[in-house]
DNA sequence: CCTTGACCTGAACTATGGTTGAGGTTGTAT
DNA sequence: ATACAACCTCAACCATAGTTCAGGTCAAGG
């Protein structure tokens, strides 16, 4: 076991524990999504509780959300422990984004599901083919379907 | 309107009615996704049923599909009109992947309400807690939990 | 004939999310 | 005291999915 204690963790302990790799924990710091303090020596050293916020950047991460979107949210937070209510306040805001997320998937694959029992690839109506004939009915404008 | 026909398409014609960019267009090329001839002076054209491809591969995108495993599923095709019995296979293959992602997104989602009905920070059983503290619980050792 | 827009290639650049390696320092155990 | 693991920085590299740009060619209309 390295020096440092049950509430002061070295790069390599907090690696360890959080599950991602210490080249990891040095990209996080650098993006401003983890704090911590330096040894004289130069080396990191991180409060236990910076374990739950990389245990939450990690979630976000699930539901993606991108880091740099992330750590705008993790700024309004202090640097102890996360109170209940910080969590809250992060989880509202990234379940609206997760629940979009699913409900753009569920679409798609009901559609799927719709073109697959219908066969309907030689007809008009597919809500899948219709994206593309709608553009080809309408000629050769600019048609900004990118999304 | 440029002088290809309807059934012959310039690189321009494919991005103006597929909704994607020319370079775009190239790059999917480049990738073999997407395949055609060459006019006697080196100028790109495609049959009309490359529009449905190119529609088949924004679909697999939303779904989350990663363009060289599109590449690997349209191998398997014509390169001609995309038939019903084509349509199944990539559909299938593309909706249990799709199914996969919705899963974890929705157990992350549950696990997020319930987190938030229960304030369960500060207690030892919230499931989006857990990981972490499984963790701390075994020791230093080597974990491998980065999935 | 000649201008102009669309096209060509190849290389470089963007952004995201990291990993790897070189070269040097720190810290702990023996 | 010294060896060895863990740490440090900075730069370069990886994959994915493209976009942009320079320098040159092609083709259609006036």
């Amino acid at each position: 076991m390295s020096i440092t204690s049950e509430q002061v963790l070295s790069v390599g302990d907090v690696a360890k524990r959080s599950g991602v790799a210490v080249s990891t924990v040095h990209f996080y710091e650098r993006k401003g999504l983890i704090e911590g303090w330096r040894t004289s020596g130069n080396q990191r050293r991180y409060p236990r509780s910076i374990l739950r916020r990389i245990a939450i950047i990690r979630i976000a991460q699930q539901a993606g959300i991108p880091l740099a979107t992330i750590r705008e949210h993790m700024k309004k937070m202090t640097n102890g422990p996360i109170t209940a209510a910080q969590w809250n306040e992060l989880s509202e805001a990234w379940r609206a984004q997760l629940n979009e997320r699913i409900t753009s998937l569920v679409q798609l694959r009901d559609r799927m599901e719709t073109c697959i029992g219908c066969g309907c690839l030689s007809l008009g109506d597919c809500p899948l083919r219709n994206p593309e004939d709608a553009l080809a009915a309408e000629g050769p404008g600019a048609h900004l379907l990118n999304s």
